[in-house]
DNA sequence: CTATCATTGTGAAATCTTACACGAAAGGTG
DNA sequence: CACCTTTCGTGTAAGATTTCACAATGATAG
């Protein structure tokens, strides 16, 4: 019940819990079913409740998922109970961006701080973090215990940014400069560059 | 040669073009191999020449791709000849950082223009642009032609832009909006929610 | 010119992912 | 209680994607 689960199903979790969410707030009902979820986001009624076995059995006959019982079980499963300190590397447009950015909080991440290494901005206080100098980076990261960072810096200096932050302990990197990055195995790596995002969907018009 | 190529083969050319053109820009060879290419990437070779194979034969035995003219032909395949003006909806700190990349350019877009609902930020500049007020929106879309766009706003507001959007003439939309968009065939949708991408790293952490 | 090496493009096999379809429950109704 | 409706969980079939492995081709060296 643990290793064999395909990525893709983890993939999809994050937007069904963000859905429950929704769903949850909106207040007007406390069961949902397969077919209802999968109305709202796109997606097959058979796969959402593929998804779920693979976890256990959530769901009741004839009535469906409790809303907040389901939302609970995948924050377990995605281990958000507890929130996640977050580093940000980078306080340009997109580190500033981040830094204010107040949809992390609810969802289980915190920004915990932030860095840079041009010291005219070090000192600047954004989203209520001070910018530290990137030459304290190990420090923090170590005494705070920091596993999870996001890369908002130029691409010719992600990935030396990648080792230093992985040698300090961080885990999980979600990185914004258009570049593939090398890390040992065990750490998570995702990104996100618009152009890519932007050029997939070009080739259809 | 055209409808039944695989979406997700689709979805990696974008990444063959990043590193072909930072190979190029490297300059130290005129060609490269889908070995290399592959090791760079974290991709398997068979995995990249079967890709290419769908649009054609671009490689040479023995030698392997001429990176200028594979650049080329993925360019053509991918519509990017020719720069795509683009309109960005939401002047946050989002949208500014999105009006102040400069790595769009040459990478075949363009942002044209931005927009608010915010009387406040309505004719501020950012990165070159005026803030425009999210009245004019429809008949800018419709002047310039545009057919892409990225939303960066709440997302109690982003379906409702997303109609505006379309019913304008946007073909393909690329939204920071932590929300699903329904919109109607032959419109493209892509997302980009950091949230999302870190809940699905910390299940493995 | 011949042998050797590198690398492509691709059919076939293997693996992974999604969709189907149905038995089994659970709740509601009269 | 008997019947109807809803919806889950899941075995299996269908479909999609990746990997394998090899013939063919081009370059290079002696």
């Amino acid at each position: 019940m643990a290793t064999d689960i395909p990525d893709i199903v983890i993939g999809r979790l994050p937007i069904y819990l963000r859905e429950l969410t929704r769903l949850a707030e909106e207040g007007e009902q406390t069961t949902t079913s397969s077919h209802e979820l999968g109305q709202r986001l796109g997606i097959s009624s058979a796969q959402i409740r593929k998804d779920l076995s693979h976890f256990g059995e959530f769901g009741k006959q004839g009535t469906g998922y409790h809303i907040g019982y389901l939302v609970e079980q995948l924050s377990d499963i995605l281990r958000l109970s507890s929130e996640w300190d977050v580093a940000v590397v980078g306080a340009g447009f997109l580190g500033h961006a981040l830094a204010n950015f107040n949809g992390f909080l609810d969802r289980g991440f915190r920004i915990a701080c932030i860095f840079d290494n041009d010291p005219r901005k070090v000192g600047e206080t954004m989203g209520g973090l001070i910018v530290l100098p990137d030459s304290d980076l190990e420090k923090v990261i170590k005494r705070k215990q920091i596993k999870v960072a996001i890369l908002a810096i130029p691409p010719h200096v992600a990935q030396q940014m990648t080792d230093r932050l992985v040698k300090a302990g961080v885990k999980a990197l979600l990185s914004y400069a258009p570049i593939h990055l090398t890390v040992p195995e065990g750490v998570q790596v995702s990104y996100s560059d618009p152009v890519i995002q932007l050029q997939r969907m070009t080739y259809y018009l």
